[in-house]
Order: C-alpha cells, then sequence, then structure tokens
DNA sequence: GTTACTTTGTTCATTTATTCACAAACTTCT
DNA sequence: AGAAGTTTGTGAATAAATGAACAAAGTAAC
C-alpha cells in the first residue's frame, strides 16, 4: 500500500471502473478479478490492480475483488461527500434533462437547486426549487461549492458572479470558452469535442487496418 | 515538421486549443502566441507548440500563430468531414437539448435524423425527422457511422442493434456501462463522472493548500 | 495439513509525455 | 540594409505512465 498520491491517468480511470462495478453489482455479481474487469473496460489487468492499489490493499489473492466493497471504497476516496452541494444554472431543456436524469444513485451529492433568468421556468421542477437568477446571491446553498453551467448566455458574467459566491467547481456545457482564475477547476463536457475526438480515433482505426 | 502520428494526450488538448482560439476569433483577435494562449488554457506553452508542430508549420517565428489558420487546420486534422452523418437515438429532454443546441458551426457534421420509441416525439423536431426507432434499419443514413445515444431504456440491446447497422462510434450520455466488440469507440459524457473527478481534484487542491 | 492452483501487489524495464534550453527564422526599428 | 528583439520548432533531459514478470498470499481439493 502506497502514499495518497493518485497519478492523474488513474484518476480519469476510476469513473470507468465504478460504472463497470455497478453494473456487474445490478447483474448480482459479487466479485471480480482484475483479468476479467480488464477485458470489459479495455484497460490491461496489471494497470487495473495498480490503481486499485493506490487505494489500499482491496483484493485478496487467489480470489479478486469484492464488488461491493471495491464500490463503497470508490465512493469514498473519489472525494465525494454526500451533501456535496450542488446548483443547477439554467433551467432550459439541457438543464432540465439532467435534474430529470437526477438518479445519480447517490453517487454525487444531489442537485440542490436551480436558476434561470426566465421566469417561465422558475418554480418547482422535477422537485427541485428553481429560483430566479437574481437571487442568486440570496438563496445559494451555504457551502455549495459545485456549479453545473447549461446556459447559452453571458456565460462568462455568470461564472464570474458564481464565483463570488464560492463556486470552485464548474461543470461545464456551454460551448464557450471560459477564462478563471487559478484554484478555479472547470470540467468541460462538450458533445463537439467528444465527438472531434472519437472521429479522429475513428479514423486511425481504419487507417491502421489497411 | 514530423510524420502523422499524433500522441493521445495532444490528441485530447486539440479540442480546448480549437475552443479558445474560436472564442478569440470571436472577440476580433486575428494572432496568438504560444505564451499568451498558454495562460488562456493553463498549458505549458512548449507543449502548445509542439502539439501544433505536429500539425506542420504552422507558425511563424517572432509573430506567433494566425488564429483563422489554426482553425482550419483543425477542423481538418480533427478528422472532421462536415458530411460525417450522425444520428440521434433518443429525443426525450435530453436529445431534444442537444438537438436545439445543435449549432456547430460546422465543426462536426449535422446530425441528420433521429430516432424514438415513443410516437410522441416523432416527426419533426428543431429541422430534423424523429423516426420510429423500429424503422431503424430502413431509414438509417447511408454511410452514417456516428451515434449519439440519448436513452435510458434498452441501452445494450440498442447498441448491438445499432452496431449492426454500421455504427462504429457511439457518444454516449446513458449512464450505463456498454459492452462492444474491439473496432467500436464509445466516449461516455457523463455528469457524474465529470463531477466525480472535479470533486476528486477539487479536495486534492484544498488539501495542498493547508 | 499438504499440495496444486489462482490472483494480487509490486519491482523493474520500457514506452510515452512534458519541460528545458537554444538555434533558426521572422519582425521591427533605425 | 543591419541590428536588436521576438517567438517558433526541436533535440536532449526529465518525469510520468504502462506492461511484463514474479514473489507472496490466498483458495480449493484431497
Amino acid at each position: 500500500m502506497n502514499e495518497r498520491k493518485v497519478p492523474k491517468a488513474t484518476l480519469q480511470r476510476y469513473p470507468i471502473y465504478l460504472k463497470a462495478l455497478r453494473r456487474m453489482r445490478k447483474e448480482g455479481k459479487t466479485k471480480i478479478m482484475s483479468k476479467e474487469l480488464s477485458e470489459q473496460v479495455d484497460i490491461e489487468s496489471t494497470t487495473i490492480r495498480r490503481d486499485f492499489s493506490l487505494l489500499g490493499n482491496l483484493g485478496k489473492q487467489g480470489y479478486g475483488y469484492d464488488i461491493n466493497d471495491l464500490i463503497e471504497i470508490f465512493n469514498q476516496e473519489l472525494g465525494v461527500d454526500f451533501d456535496e452541494k450542488i446548483i443547477l444554472v439554467g433551467a432550459g431543456n439541457l438543464g432540465r434533462a439532467l435534474l430529470k436524469y437526477n438518479k445519480w444513485d447517490h453517487v454525487v451529492g444531489e442537485i440542490n437547486c436551480a436558476f434561470d433568468v426566465n421566469p417561465d421556468r422558475q418554480g418547482v421542477r422535477f422537485g427541485i426549487p428553481v429560483y430566479d437568477m437574481n437571487d442568486l446571491e440570496k438563496r445559494i446553498p451555504q457551502g455549495c461549492r459545485i456549479a453545473i453551467l447549461a446556459i447559452g448566455e453571458n456565460v462568462q458574467k455568470t461564472v464570474d458572479r458564481l464565483i463570488e459566491c464560492g463556486i470552485t467547481g464548474f461543470v461545464d456545457f456551454t460551448h464557450k470558452s471560459i477564462k478563471a482564475p487559478k484554484g478555479i477547476s472547470i470540467k468541460a463536457v462538450d458533445v463537439v469535442s467528444s465527438i472531434q475526438e472519437m472521429v479522429y480515433e475513428m479514423n486511425k482505426m481504419e487507417k491502421s487496418k489497411k
């Protein structure tokens, strides 16, 4: 077992593992070996074992890993508190889709409330209050650090304002490029970028076949 | 100038560059230097220069890079044909949001058509025909390789069927873990994973401050 | 309890990615 | 046109990530 220092590359793989493990649990499996998981997620078994070992001695030799244990540890170690508060900024189509999709299985904290400039969208939606954007400073939950950006207009201005309110992490669904000071982390979730990366990979595969 | 062999790590950065470049163009800028871009996207200027140099000698010493040139080259080299055909599978809230958001500036091919099981969602939506899922085999455009998955049910079954139809790339918005044979590439776009990664990073930053 | 078999955790070699440092190439000023 | 000042592109050094190989620690069968 090593001291806490998870490499960036490993970090990007944890969500993949977690997803696969959840599926297996749902299918009724209770244990898994690195080699089998390897085939499922297309990552070398050695890499998997090393990734896991960074979080402790989770497996048993000659047996494998207990799926429930793994999921639990991952939830813990991925640093997500169940009471992490999240706000949704923008309750348009996309925002509402996210709310509806919000069966997050207690993986990350729930979305606490949402904000939108449009009065038609305010009120309670999918069980969550949607406030007027003007009331942001008044209504933002205490200790909230994370905002999901699902707006199309005034992105930079809104981000600046959110940072003022103490938000330090953004999940960004806009197509805009955002400027932010150090210490603020932004994760872009972007269909277009994903498609670009994918098409590139696909073309490379094609070429290597010929 | 090197021969075509773009490292994976570089590949992941191109979309970030592209986004920033587009913003700058919109702001009226016409040239950019690696050092300035470096500050904007928080990537070392050397890394940027090397990444760019992989696509050719795009810059001029003592001057910098021409933003328009860069954007054009990127669009080309990212391997995206403008006539890449894309289908949307699932026209619920999320699917519709994606359609509406579909001002993709000719970066990637447009969404050609969509499919949904629900008759209420069929017809023309945001200028794009939404067909019955049963007609998939009949209606899927010739040569279409890419599908955007925005469904919640029967994910695996649908994926298998799409693969039968010649789809080799998936942009996956479901929360399910999907099994697919080699040669099929799947890019998961997932709020929950993004939040997890982000929270982890945020916590790490906090700790390192103390 | 002993033997045969399995699978983890980790060391070490190799590959991949990043950063430093600087020559070559261009711009601008005089 | 020449000199001074920038900024690119890249070879060489460093750091990070991966993969092969195997000891240690377990299971299962007898």
